[in-house]
DNA sequence: CCCTTATCATTAGCTGTACTAATAATATGG
DNA sequence: CCATATTATTAGTACAGCTAATGATAAGGG
């Protein structure tokens, strides 16, 4: 188990990936509870509303570019938005260049809304990881990392390409 | 740009809070990818029915046991029961001591779908995280460890109940 | 013993995510 | 200029999550 020896030498790539699908239905419940249950705070968001209010958040984006960073079908990410526009928190704005485009925007409500739920749920997820020792915490950290690494490369368009599409954040 | 530092100074809970919720959306779409797409070998399956038919793999529990172990609301796993019961892979019995009480059970084709839907999960799992190095797995499967271990410990009701439970069926 | 109260699972009704197929509007190219 | 490609949306389906209301059964207190 957690033995803090290191008699524990194979960690076969199976057994990581049999301990990743036991923790992943855990863990998404644990963060997604304060978002489920509107607590006063976060009235019934969404990790996916509050993934693309993320995204939005660093400026406009076109649907195209949304679809492909979220990796859904259109038609679901059509639906999301307009979850988000009866909110008040999303805009459909009318491509300058091509009609056929729309781009997103943040209103004012939406920015506010997209730093309230990032704080709560960063504060709650720290939280939850807060009883973890310093020495477990610099583990699972570049563990993480290594994990994160490996699935972005994993995937054709990945997150990354955000930020070339942003160039206003330098 | 993640292992300049061996000497990295400290991951904060916060930090880690951060890393953790970066990663959960991209890991949970890169596991589910096969669940979704029902490649012919994984007809649309879904990690909640994925989770309950491993549930019941080891053997019948009452309706109540599942609530407490998936913790969700009771319409939301009688509706789960639903879909599974119309693919024919569980089973409500009457509970022979309590007629309020139902008994789910998994039929022999729910038995050979949650070996299945299992190995599949778990072959796929184990490719993605399959180019980490020796050191990498080690290090992350201790992290996830020790944040399972926090997180079961936050929870008034967990998933290790499930073995006291099934001893008491008689 | 009956009647009230508690427990248990389900149904009804809502929101939201995900898919495919079809559609309307707009660009683009032969 | 018309055929084709691209883009976003609508229509329709399946599923997960919630609360509130319902019907059935158990358990207890007059």
């Amino acid at each position: 188990m957690t033995k803090n020896k290191p008699s524990a030498p194979d960690v076969t790539a199976a057994v990581l990936a049999g301990k990743l699908l036991e923790i992943t239905p855990v863990w998404l419940h644990a963060i997604s509870t304060p978002l489920r249950q509107g607590s006063g705070e976060i009235d019934g968001s969404t990790l996916t509303q509050m993934r693309t209010l993320h995204a939005l958040h660093q400026g406009p984006r076109t649907f195209k570019e949304l679809i492909s960073w979220r990796r859904v079908a259109a038609p679901t990410l059509s639906r999301t938005l307009d979850a988000m526009v009866k909110r008040g928190w999303v805009e459909r704005i009318p491509h300058p260049d091509d009609k056929r485009q729309v781009l997103l925007k943040l209103t004012a409500a939406g920015q506010v809304e997209s730093e309230r739920l990032r704080t709560h749920m960063h504060q709650h997820a720290t939280q939850l990881v807060s009883t973890l020792s310093a020495t477990e915490r610099h583990c699972l950290f570049e563990g993480l990392n290594a994990l994160l690494r490996e699935l972005q490369v994993d995937c054709p368009i990945n997150p990354i390409a955000l930020g070339k599409i942003a160039k206003k954040t330098k």
